[in-house]
DNA sequence: CCCTATATACTCAATTAGAGTATATAGACA
DNA sequence: TGTCTATATACTCTAATTGAGTATATAGGG
């Protein structure tokens, strides 16, 4: 009798926090599951709108008082998994990027921080290209796209060696892009190497038979959040100044630095970053050193909250080094 | 007995053409009634994917096959009218960007192309200044800033002042931003200087009595999506080649150009903007010239689609000229 | 007092961006 | 035919930005 099922909106946030120089995200962890981002149903009754929404059952489910807050995307095939003879309530999933200091108080029972990089490991490029790339990924994106299946030869207007080019640099010229982070796990999903295509029964996963783990799956369409979320802050830092949601009150130039790369996945030029962030008037000194540093003490500094007002556009560009 | 309202999911999309030197958008119009956006409500059942339902819908309802289409943003608070003791179906709206060239086929009956600038008036200045800025919209702004009531004095980091300074450069040293669109509407908005405002019963309106109409309103939050359109196309536009969407197979440079300055909204240094283009490898000529343009024949260009497979930020970042 | 580790300052070349001048080639029209 | 006008296209110049490197400063540890 009804001529549609019924749709549920759920909100799923990563949760951002970079801890002992490594990205963490919030997740609700349980025996024999995968991970999952915190998640909550939007009641339209009870808030106004999708950002309040979010900010109240974080509050609830987690205890934390979230601060900066963006929405990312919203996904009409969540999990990827409904049938088509699913008869239950739809799902569309909108995911939220949020972005917390090193936090004093710990999350409650069932959540944990885990490092980001768990779940996309091939994006942590800060120790030289990731060993799972070369032995592990590339081989395997190599024969997916020698094996040219009729299914989809028309499904993009680039073949699959261009796509790898692009997304892998997977040749001596390209370069990695270190902001196409979803792209790489989309393709990945779609050539079968991500355990979430095996679970939701995608066809390319009969390629492989000893798979090992590629990264921590995760719930749902998790994982595609978190890139997601890894995409959109890894290009914002370049021209929002972002970063500072996630650090301290006070800082040296190198913490900064620090955060910035375990962000970006790669290391920075020192002195270009110095410049580059004191001449954009980012920081202003406190007045106060550090003499944690091991050696020369270093000036502690602040962010200048002026800034918002100043140019409209300003961040921390700045390629490896 | 429910314990929560149903929820609809709405699909809304400004789809953008510049025809004659002006873009312009697909809305329906009706007698008496403020200008929609194509809308259509997104059914699950009939589509695995948020995009595929709003190419289909777009297709039954106009007759136009989309090309590059691209998610904009899910608002819980559709028309944000919505009334608190109201028992109907809520409705979150998912707005999208899509972009067609000057088009050979007419949309169907109801549908019609209108121009952007009828909406946001005060965002072309490819004749100067608007004078709506400075004879209706600074005045008022001046004396909304200067008025501040207890309501929302705690409801941002930044006073009245510095928004504007920031959103509408009202001050000596600021620039004006091409990407501020949408902050500049919801600002106009919170200012109760949009006629939606007074629609929604925003407290702000008892401000103003004689309030001229400063651009055209919208449906629902239809001149919000559209807002949030035009921003993320001028931001775009800078490091992707989506401008090419918008044009014919070929083209000469400046037909090229003054579709990136409807756009923008203002001109760009012509030649300057010339050698952007053809240094970055965007174009490659076709060989043919087109001897319509008043003056010494221009040389026709077609997009260089292997762009797609080089650099990964490429795009049209111009100032003003 | 030297060694090491980090902080901070400065230099230099290559590239890019903003603004302007100069030249080329069509049609219109006296 | 020659000149005017309008546009197209090429080139110059300067300032700012970026990528990469060298040099110097100041702490603690042995």
């Amino acid at each position: 009798m009804i001529s549609q099922a019924s749709i549920e909106i759920g909100l799923n946030a990563a949760i951002v926090s970079v801890r002992g120089g490594q990205p963490h995200i919030l997740v609700s962890r349980e025996a024999d599951q995968w991970d999952a981002l915190p998640y909550g149903p939007f009641t339209p009754i009870d808030h106004r709108t999708l950002d309040i929404g979010l900010r109240n059952w974080v509050r609830e489910q987690t205890g934390l008082e979230l601060g900066y807050v963006e929405q990312l995307y919203t996904f009409g095939d969540r999990g990827r998994h409904a049938q088509p003879d699913d008869t239950g309530s739809h799902i569309v999933s909108v995911g939220y990027l949020a972005l917390i200091t090193e936090d004093p108080l710990e999350p409650l029972e069932g959540t944990s921080f885990a490092r980001w990089y768990g779940f996309l490991p091939w994006e942590d490029w800060r120790n030289g290209k990731p060993s799972i790339l070369t032995e592990e990924i590339e081989p395997r994106l190599k024969r997916w796209a020698a094996q040219m299946d009729q299914d989809d030869s028309h499904a993009s207007v680039l073949t699959r060696p261009e796509r790898l080019r692009i997304c892998f640099a997977m040749d001596e010229e390209s370069n990695w892009d270190e902001e196409k982070v979803l792209e790489r796990y989309e393709l990945l999903y779609e050539a079968g190497l991500a355990a979430e295509a095996k679970r939701d029964g995608h066809s390319a996963v009969k390629l492989w038979d000893d798979l090992p783990q590629l990264g921590r799956p995760m719930q749902f369409d998790h994982r595609r959040v978190l890139a997601t979320a890894m995409s959109r802050l890894r290009g914002k830092l370049k021209y929002r100044p972002v970063i500072f949601e996630l650090l301290p009150v006070s800082f040296t130039l190198f913490e900064l630095q620090k955060i910035v790369e375990a962000i970006l996945g790669h290391h920075v030029h020192k002195q270009n970053f110095r410049r580059l962030v004191e001449n954009a008037g980012l920081v202003e000194a406190t007045g106060d050193v550090s003499t944690q540093t091991g050696g020369r003490p270093a000036k502690l500094f602040r962010f200048r909250r002026d800034v918002l007002l100043e140019r409209p556009s300003i961040g921390v560009k700045m390629k490896g080094g």
